[in-house]
DNA sequence: CATGAATGAGTGTTCATTCAT
DNA sequence: AATGAATGAACACTCATTCAT
C-alpha cells in the first residue's frame, strides 16, 4: 500500500516531470484522436482513452477544450512557420526544392486536420484568431523575397501559399503522401509559376 | 368565401407549390445560419428559424440534419462546376478573365462554407466522398485543356484548383469580396503560372 | 371543375353513407397495423395510411387516438362476449367443444393486442375501465352455469377463462393458428378441469 | 482527512462499489417507475428520477432504454423460473400448494408488468424473442412431470402455465394481493384439473 | 497529482394534433 | 367531407465539465 516509486531509474535526474509528461500525452493524444475522427468530432473522452489518462487530468491542465485545440494550433503554426523559413533567402530549386516539399509535406499531414480546423473557426475565436494572423503574416513575409513579385504583385506570395496548402491538401487526402514523382511536377510548377528567375 | 385568388398580394403567377417553397426556405435558412455559425455548429434549430418553419417541418423534407448538408454540397458542387465549365475551350484571358474570377468569387463566397466541411468530412461519410469524388474529377478534367500541361505535366489542373480555391478563400475570409484590383492580380498569377501560351 | 359524383352507380339506394364507410375504414385500418406494429408502437400516420385516407379525415371521426382505440376495445369485448355466448346453457363437449375452439381462436387472432394492450392499459384509462369491467363481468357469468362450481369454488369460471385466454394467446403468438389436434387437447383439459360432470 | 470509514452512517461492510449500486438503483427505479406509469409509458427520465440520479448516470450503465428493459426481462425470467423450479419433483399439494402459490403471486406482482410487456414485444425484438423463448421452454419442461400428461396430452403444461399466469395477473389487476383463501381455490383447481393423481 | 463516477444543459428527432385550402 | 402541410411539446441520447475520493 505504499506509494511506489513511479520511475526507478534514476529520480533526480529526470528533466522532466510527471506533469509535463502526462500535459504532453493529451496533447498527443488530441492528435491521434483528430487523425481517428475528424477535429470536430473529436471529443474529450476520444483524448483521454489515446492519451491514457482520466477525464479529470485533462482538466488539470487545460481550461477547456477549446483552450487544448489552441495550443494545437499555435504548435502547428510554429511548426509550419519554421519550415517556411527554411525556404528564405535565395530560392531553393530543383531537387532541392523537392526535398523541401517532401518535409512540407510530412509537416502538413501531421497538423493539417488542426490547421484547417483552425483557418474555419478563427473567426468566431479570438485566441485563434491572433495565432492565425500572425502566422499568415509571417509566411508571407518569409515567402515574399523568393516570389517573382514584380512580374505577379504583391499578392504573389499569398498565391503560392494557397496553392502550396491546398495542393498538399489534395494530395493527402486523395492518398498520395510523398510521393517523389507528384512532388517534383509541384516543383516545377512553382518554379515557373512563382519564383524569381535567377 | 368565392374562391379566393391564389396569391393576391403578388400578382405574377406563383407556379411553385407550398411544399417545394417550404424546401426552399429550409436550405435557404440553412445556408444562412452556416454563414451565421459556421458549418459544424449549426443545429437544426438555427436552420429552422432562419427559415422561419417549426422543428417538423424540417423532417418533412429531409431525414436528418445529414442529408440537408449533403443536398447543399450537392447543390455547391453542381454550381462551381457551371463555373468551371464557362472556362472550357481556349484560355479566358484579360479582362474577361477578370470578370470570371469574380463570378467565381461571388459563387464561392455562396457556397465556401458548406464546401470545406464537406471536402473535410468526406472520408467519413460515404454519401459526400461521390459528391466530392465526381465533382473533383469533372472540374479537373474541365480545366485541362486550357492549362499548359505540356510544362506543367498533369497535376497542372490539380495545382490551378489548388491555388484557386485557396486563393479566393484567403481573400473572403480576410474580408476583400470581389475587389477588382486584387482579381486583376489573381489573373496574372493564373495566366503566367498556368495558362497555355496562345 | 365541377364536383364529379362519388358513386356513379345507384346515388339514391346506397344505403351506407360515405361518412360511415370512411370511420370504418379508419377501423379497419387500425386494426391492420396493430398486426404490422404491435399496439403501443402503432402511430395515427400508420393507420389513416393503411386506412388509405388523410391525417385530417382521421380527426373528423375520432376525438384523440385514445377513442379510435377504445371504440376498439369495445368492439372486441363486444365479438368476445358473443363468442362466450355460445357456451352457455348446457356444457358444449367433445367435437362441438372444438369447434367452439376454433371459432374462439379466430376470434382471439382478431383482437387479441387490442383486447391485450386495454388489460394492460385499463387501470390508468377510466374510459377502458368501464369497458374491461363490464366484459368481464359478462364473461365470468355467462361461463359460470357450465363451470363445476360446487368443486373448484366461486373462482372457477375465472380461472377457466384465465386458460382459455392465455393459451390461446400463447399458440397465436408460436404460430399454431386453429392447429386442430391442439385444440382437441385444449377440449380435453377443459372438459376434465372445469365443466360439470353430466 | 485520515483514511475515513467507508460508510460512516452505516456499520455493516460495504461491500459493494458505488457503480454497481448506481446500476441497482436505476433497475429498481425502472421498476418502480413501471409500477407507476405502466411499461410503454415510463420515459428515461421517471426512471432516473425515482432512481435518484441523473439522466447522464443512465447512459453510463446501459446503452439505451431498451437494453434496460432486456436486462429487466432477463431478471423476471430468472426470478420466475427460480420460483417453478420449487415445484419440480413430486407434485405440491395442499396447504404446500398455497404456500407456492403465495410465493408465486408475490414474485408476479414485482415482475408482472415486465413480463407481459415483454410477451408482447419478442415478436418484435429479436433480443427478448431468445430470453422469452428459453424462459417459456424451461418452465414448461420443468412443470411437466407433476402434470398428468397421460390425460391431458403435451399441452398439459402449458394449459397449467397459462392458466397460472393470466390467473395471478387478473387477481392481482383486481386488487387481491396474496389474498389466501382465493389461492386455495387455485391451489384446488390445479390439483383436480392438472396435477397426477398420487 | 490522479481518478472516473456523476452531472445537466443542450441537441436531434418523433408524433399527436391543428388548420388553411 | 377531405386533404396534407405545418406545428411544437415531448422524448431519447450526448458530452463538456465537476468533484468526491
Amino acid at each position: 500500500m505504499t506509494e511506489p516509486d513511479d520511475d526507478p531509474s534514476d529520480p533526480e535526474v529526470e528533466a522532466e516531470p510527471r506533469s509535463a509528461r502526462t500535459r504532453r500525452k493529451l496533447l498527443d493524444g488530441a492528435l491521434k484522436a483528430i487523425d481517428d475522427r475528424g477535429f470536430h468530432a473529436t471529443r474529450v473522452d476520444d483524448i483521454v482513452r489515446h492519451a491514457g489518462v482520466s477525464h479529470g487530468a485533462f482538466y488539470l491542465y487545460f481550461d477547456d477544450k477549446q483552450e487544448l485545440f489552441r495550443i494545437l494550433a499555435a504548435e502547428a503554426a510554429e511548426d509550419m512557420i519554421a519550415r517556411v523559413e527554411d525556404l528564405v533567402g535565395q530560392p531553393v530549386v530543383g531537387e532541392e526544392l523537392v526535398d523541401w516539399l517532401e518535409g512540407f509535406v510530412d509537416a502538413y499531414a501531421r497538423h493539417g486536420a488542426v490547421i484547417r480546423a483552425w483557418m474555419e473557426d478563427h473567426a468566431r475565436d479570438r485566441g485563434l484568431r491572433k495565432v492565425a494572423n500572425d502566422a499568415f503574416g509571417h509566411i508571407i513575409t518569409d515567402l515574399a523575397p523568393s516570389v517573382d513579385t514584380k512580374a505577379l504583385g504583391p499578392l504573389g506570395p499569398i498565391a503560392m501559399l494557397a496553392m502550396l496548402e491546398r495542393f498538399t491538401y489534395f494530395a493527402i487526402s486523395r492518398g498520395l503522401p510523398a510521393d517523389r514523382e507528384s512532388l517534383r511536377a509541384l516543383g516545377a510548377v512553382i518554379e515557373r509559376g512563382f519564383l524569381k528567375v535567377a
